[in-house]
DNA sequence: TCATATTCTGACCGTTTGGTCAAGATGTTT
DNA sequence: AAACATCTTGACCAAACGGTCAGAATATGA
């Protein structure tokens, strides 16, 4: 149930196996971090045994480069959704929602990364001094631009840029942390929604962006059918 | 140099030793990791022989024990000055410059206590379920009051209590990131001083509860002497 | 059906790890 | 100075680890 629909073949075989793997990868690498995961538990967790990861993955190391590659594109294609818009309340309000909505269907890539970082990025330094680099003035120019526009006050792009990194992902790295002050359980879907509500609002208006009175249910631009 | 000070004697030696064996030991699980942590490392770290770490802390668990211990203290130490606030400005802010100083002043601690939750925080568990909860709870409530009182705008005060800590808490577990993007310039006191006063800035108005107008050097209460 | 290429896996290996220990060094007390 | 307690350390060990490999199993193409 659920592996039959794939078209068998060899092809499919191999691109099956390693997601699978990179799955397994990253929640194990995410509960454990690099040091302590071992390749029998992902192997295990895979429900592979061990010589099979080495067949697809030559080295530990190689393996957890995968991992990362793939949470950074995912965290790329998120950080889109600040483009192509015209204002701070579009842009970083969006910006907020796609990084809360990672947070909550992503958490084990946001602690990889987090971890990696932590650690002093031995594996994605590159990826900071280039690609992370680029978007970070290219989204400074665009804060500052709204700014000289007067759509929002005068803050430094880069921390703000911060507080809202750390903020969204806050919810995912200290998830546990969190769910132990929710009386140990998960958020549930109103939760989330009132933690991304309330997270924009002391953002945006922290920034003076507000469109909207304060702790209203946001109403995007479009008005609802009748 | 340095050293000689110390007064000689049995219990000065075993009091100098752990002190600087934790030391150590901080500091190589925040870089590496438990997993990734080996007792040699530490050893070296505190350029003493492997074997008199075990004589000091009888196994690898019990030295990472103590360190997340003493985080937590130094945690709770620098959460005190929450308490005799009037009000959102004084408390909340005294609260950001302090996390923001144990940012800057003990990075290591800070990427420990983030690793722990963050996978699970199989050794501080009950912390989180007794001290941190009632702590959280406390501030939720004092929070709770100033909003009844007019002081603020009405935020979920959790939200409010994980978006500080997820801030100040990057400028620590995120430094290394951060100061790539700084074009890999460690922060000078003038930045560290402008990221505290975006911060709260941000942060005060966000709730609505800043006391002078935007982007103004934070001058207290105190009117300066002529 | 047979030859070929790919996938799978139990058994194995050298290295590293946390931890032990006995014996020596150093400080303390009488 | 002798008896005692504490501290120090090189050598050692069992377990766990990442990684290897020969050969069995399975799929593909002629």
């Amino acid at each position: 149930m659920g592996k039959p629909l794939k078209l068998s073949g060899k092809a499919a075989i191999r691109e099956e196996n390693e997601r699978n793997i990179l799955r397994a990868a990253e929640l194990v690498f995410a509960e454990a971090g690099f040091g302590g995961a071992t390749m029998q538990l992902i192997a295990d967790m895979a429900g592979l045994p061990k010589a099979n990861l080495h067949y697809y993955f030559p080295t530990k190391e190689a393996l957890y480069r995968r991992v990362v590659d793939n949470i950074f594109q995912i965290w790329l294609d998120a950080a889109a959704v600040f483009d192509d818009a015209e204002g701070p309340v579009e842009g970083i309000g969006a910006y907020i929602d796609a990084k809360m909505d990672l947070s909550r269907s992503h958490p084990a890539g946001s602690k990889v990364w987090a971890a990696e970082v932590m650690h002093g990025a031995p594996v994605i330094q590159d990826y900071l001094e280039t690609t992370l680099r680029e978007w970070t003035e290219g989204r400074a120019h665009v804060i500052r631009r709204w700014i000289a526009e007067g759509k929002m006050k005068p803050v430094d792009p880069h921390h703000l840029l911060y507080m809202v990194w750390a903020t969204t992902q806050h919810y995912a790295d200290f998830r546990h942390q969190i769910v132990t002050l929710n009386s140990g359980q998960a958020f549930t879907d109103e939760q989330w929604e009132a933690a991304k509500r309330t997270v924009k609002s002391i953002i945006l208006d922290g920034i003076g962006a507000s469109s909207t009175s304060l702790s209203q249910k946001p109403e995007p631009k479009i008005t609802p059918l009748r």
